[in-house]
RNA sequence: GCCGGGAUGGCGGAAUUGGUAGACGCACGGGAUUCAAAAUCCCGCGUUGGUGACAACGUGGGGGUUCGAUUCCCCCUCCCGGCACCA
């Protein structure tokens, strides 16, 4: 054994033994309870960034310290490899997307190697390979014959450049992020998942998810977006050149708020509604604020800052109930896409509506009373919000109703007439799938002239994507592959063409989970296997993933579990969002006004004599820059770091010992190479310890121990009680703490060196190198077995704190007076509460204020931790 | 604007049910070792006053409940994250 620390000796050894034993090979025929623990995969974008190094530590230390506690682990590992960044590679290098992902998931599946992870690699997959991809086109056609899938016409952005469509994101201030052409908004097919059919049970069922963070839950109550109301319509005869009645004479609007239906003084549609593009067209200012309202930026901080403003379209529609005409106006503020694009404005009991009323002199008609008070422009705050839903006035009929039976009368009424119904609406849209991409998972359907379209038949799946093609930019390279669209009809065997565009890579990763617990069965898409592991005890992965992904993994859930497919219909019943990996950003302002950025390592920085930061230096000129901003690692900023680099340097288990240690996992994480060093020189210094302990045979802990050694085990076994308390509340940085702290009583014992203090390190240790062994496995591993404690520490027991070494036969007391803390006193466990009140009282401490006319007033005792004497 | 989460030394952070605030680490200061440096080890380290024992103050600010509040309640400020002007 080598006194220094030759860790990467160590971790190479280690993790050909794990290799040789399989120690990682997940069985689902086991008497164990089991313990699925899942990291999201990542994209193989080239190599592995620090976000993912966290990621991926943070399940390894769940996933070994369930293994050690008794569970059948399963902890997979696989790729979402199908996506744009490989086609934009194919643009840029002229290699295929294939070969470029495939080359990127060897080198990052020796990273991950490297870093040590107890992944079972047996079930490792890529969504890119057929044998997985073929299941996303055996489910989709499935859902295509239950209504679940289907086809209509999208708008989408489209450039006319590079004939493809973008994605929202894609478009920077009207223009193709790539060709800087302008887009078009263009209507083409493509098919979509009935997504809102699952809206209720996709928001109900997060009752059942009490181990997910309450915001993720929110997010996606949110996203889901349900409002309870009354669609309704205001009738009309407004007719275009044609002749034919816009949307059929019914100007549709929903309401949540159908109690304040008489108070309507006009209504207010999107710039895109029909009633809005017929009146501009004889109307030029109207055509005006049209555009302006549709090229208006939809960012967050401009919507927050914007003005409600609209234009008269001189149009005015029926009243439903009181026949009255209200005027329609246009509105910057309505949404084409909620609802059917136009909204009831009722100006004294909405707050929006009572801006936009008093900027344009609209009517204000009271309708509802919520108390005495009567309706003003001064005191109207009040009138909005839950509270306001009182008593219905000046409504006719609808007099003295409070809220609820007034909607359930209006919308009575409303039935009656044809003219509207309660309804349910939903923020949720269905879902798109269809991608004019080549680097994706294809489509099975095939377009026949006589039989239209047609399912690719199960015995012809998986439809394969050719991996040669090379992406040149100009549009789906698929369209111009006669080999890959050429085929015959399975219906009437006439040629035929088949579909080119691929699936939404959200739907690789929707059920990836379910696929590896099935063992990547060849004949199923799942199967007994899956039922086994299924769902994920404990899911990993980053916050940016809280509302699509999971919200569509879920939904995927409840469609084979209708399809009776697996027997869960929630995928994750546990979740772990872990905070963003940052560093401190360095930079300066040039000359030009821009912003130069400069690497940690290009940076000294200058101290003040109490060791706060002051400044930031440049090393080669040594001028100061600007030093204060943290933020997440990136190229542009400058300062990430690499994880390879790290782990040459320092290696695998004090790069994961560093990232447990520096921050709770939810939180972000704050880089610093100063604590990496100190990471590092922890594990050296339990190598050191380890190698001291080697020379030491194991003997029989001794009847009694002397007081300090006794301490000193019993401070061990109190480290590890805290310590395992805190990995069953994933709270490991203080797991890494408490193993420092227990290392500094090893290290004091070693040094005093009282008889018999070999004895209590070597159980101490062992219990240090199994509380070490998630996070840091192979130094722990290592000094396992070569202390002779065992052959494998993953599978010894996790330890117990025993009782009978944290018994402590003395007690310090702390001593308060009146609440503050004045001295201490130390008593045998045994003292009854009379006498500590006697001893307390008698001390200095307390007696010094014993003076004047001060007496006692009460003692109290806290067992075991402190008394309270209050003097008054 | 709404929703969610926060604010503790020079820094990252700890404090389990209301009971010793600042564990553990980093930075910093002093010392040992060394020809010297690195590495390593030891000591100190919330602020203020005092040679000192000690005292006062101290968990974003203000109030409250309590023998006792970082922890519970009310009000306010600031920061981070999310969002939907959602009818």
């Amino acid at each position: 054994m080598q006194q220094q620390y030759p860790f990467k000796e160590i971790e190479k050894n280690t993790q050909q033994h794990w290799n040789e034993k399989q120690s990682f090979k997940a069985k689902s025929d086991s008497d164990k309870p089991k313990y699925y623990c899942l990291s999201m995969f990542p994209y193989p974008s080239g190599k592995l960034h620090m976000g993912h190094v966290r990621n991926y530590t943070i399940g390894d230390v769940l996933s070994r310290y369930h293994h050690m506690k008794g569970f059948n682990v399963l902890q997979p590992m696989g790729w979402d490899a199908f996506g744009l960044p490989a086609e934009n590679a194919a643009i840029k290098n002229g290699v295929p997307p294939a070969k470029w992902t495939f080359d990127n998931i060897a080198y990052m599946r020796s990273q991950l190697q490297s870093l040590g992870f107890a992944i079972d690699w047996s079930r490792e997959l890529a969504t890119c390979q057929p044998d997985y991809y073929k299941w996303n086109q055996w489910l989709f056609l499935r859902m295509l014959e239950k209504g679940i899938a289907y086809k209509k016409t999208q708008t989408v952005n489209w450039d006319p450049v590079d004939q493809t469509v973008l994605a929202n994101e894609q478009v920077i201030e009207g223009r193709g992020w790539r060709t800087g052409a302008l887009i078009e908004k263009r209507k083409i097919p493509g098919y979509y998942f009935n997504i809102t059919d699952y809206a209720q049970q996709l928001l109900g069922d997060l009752d059942k998810l009490p181990g997910w963070p309450e915001r993720v839950k929110t997010m996606q109550a949110n996203w889901i977006g349900k409002s309870i109301g009354v669609r309704f319509a205001f009738s009309h005869e407004i007719k275009d050149e044609n002749n034919t009645l816009i949307d059929d004479g019914k100007l549709w609007v929903f309401t949540t708020r159908a109690d304040t239906i008489m108070g309507v003084t006009f209504c207010a549609v999107a710039a895109e509604h029909p009633l809005a593009m017929l009146a501009a067209r004889t109307n030029p200012e109207l055509a005006a604020f049209i555009e302006k309202c549709k090229t208006g930026s939809m960012s967050e901080a401009d919507i927050a800052t914007m003005e409600k403003e609209g234009m008269s379209t001189g149009l005015t529609v029926t009243h439903p109930l009181s026949g009255e005409q209200v005027p329609v106006w246009v509105g910057n503020y309505v949404l084409m896409t909620y609802g059917d694009g136009a909204v009831m404005a009722v100006p004294a009991h909405d707050e929006r509506d009572f801006g936009f009323a008093k900027k344009y002199g609209l009517p204000i008609k009271q309708v509802i009373v919520a108390s005495d008070a009567t309706f003003s422009d001064e005191a109207w705050k009040e009138w909005y919000g839950e509270k306001a839903k009182a008593t219905c006035i000046h409504s006719g009929r609808y007099d003295g109703l409070p809220y609820k039976a007034a909607v359930d009368a209006i919308s009575a009424d409303l039935a009656a007439k044809g003219l509207g119904e309660k309804q349910t609406n939903w923020r949720l849209r269905d879902w798109g799938v269809s991608r004019q991409r080549y680097w994706g998972c294809p489509i099975p359907i095939i377009h026949c002239d006589d039989c239209g379209d047609v399912a690719v038949p199960d015995d012809q799946l998986p439809v394969k994507l050719p991996e040669d093609c090379v992406p040149d930019g100009s549009g789906n390279p698929l369209n111009k592959l006669d080999s890959f669209i050429n085929c015959t009809c399975p219906n009437c065997s006439k040629p035929a063409q088949r579909e080119t565009d691929t699936m939404d890579t959200f739907v690789d990763s929707s059920w990836y989970y379910a696929r590896y617990a099935s063992g990547n069965d060849n004949q199923a898409m799942v199967n007994a296997e899956t039922n086994y592991w299924m769902q994920v005890d404990q899911y990993v992965g980053g916050i940016e993933h809280a509302i699509l992904h999971l919200l569509y993994s879920r939904f995927w859930s409840k469609v084979m579990r209708d399809l009776g497919l697996v027997d869960y219909d929630e995928p994750f019943a546990n979740l772990l969002t872990q905070g963003m990996v940052l560093n401190h950003i360095f930079s300066r302002r040039t000359d030009k006004g821009g912003i130069e950025y400069y690497a940690p390592e290009e940076v000294t920085l200058v101290h003040d004599e109490h060791g706060k930061t002051i400044g930031a230096n440049l090393i080669e000129d040594g001028q100061p820059v600007d030093f204060q901003g943290m933020g997440t690692m990136s190229k542009s900023k400058r300062n990430g770091v690499d994880p390879q680099s790290l782990i040459e340097q320092y290696g695998a288990d004090t790069a994961r010992f560093f990232m447990m240690f520096a921050a709770p996992p939810e939180q972000t994480l704050e880089w610093s190479d100063k604590g990496v060093e100190g990471s590092h020189r922890y594990l050296k210094r339990v190598w050191g310890f380890g190698y001291a302990l080697s020379s030491i045979t194991q003997a029989a802990l001794p009847e009694k121990l002397s007081s300090k050694l006794a301490e000193a085990r019993r401070d061990i076994h109190m480290g590890l009680k805290q310590a395992s308390y805190d990995l069953e509340r994933q709270q490991f940085n203080t797991v890494a703490s408490s193993g420092m702290k227990i290392l500094n009583t090893l290290e004091k014992m070693q040094k005093e060196a009282e008889d018999h203090w070999q004895s209590v390190a070597h159980e101490g240790f062992s219990i240090l190198l199994r509380l070490l062994s998630p996070l840091a496995p192979h130094i722990a591993q290592s000094l396992w077995k070569e202390l002779g404690y065992g052959d494998d520490i993953l599978n010894a027991s996790w330890p117990e704190a025993l009782e009978a070494a944290m018994v402590q036969d003395k007690v310090k007391l702390m001593i308060q007076v009146n609440g503050k803390l004045r001295g201490d006193l130390e008593v045998s466990q045994a003292t009854g509460k009379s006498k500590i009140e006697e001893l307390v009282l008698a001390q200095e401490c307390v007696t010094k204020f014993l003076v004047d006319d001060k007496s006692v007033r009460k003692i109290i005792v806290v067992p075991n931790k402190l008394i309270n004497v209050v003097i008054g």
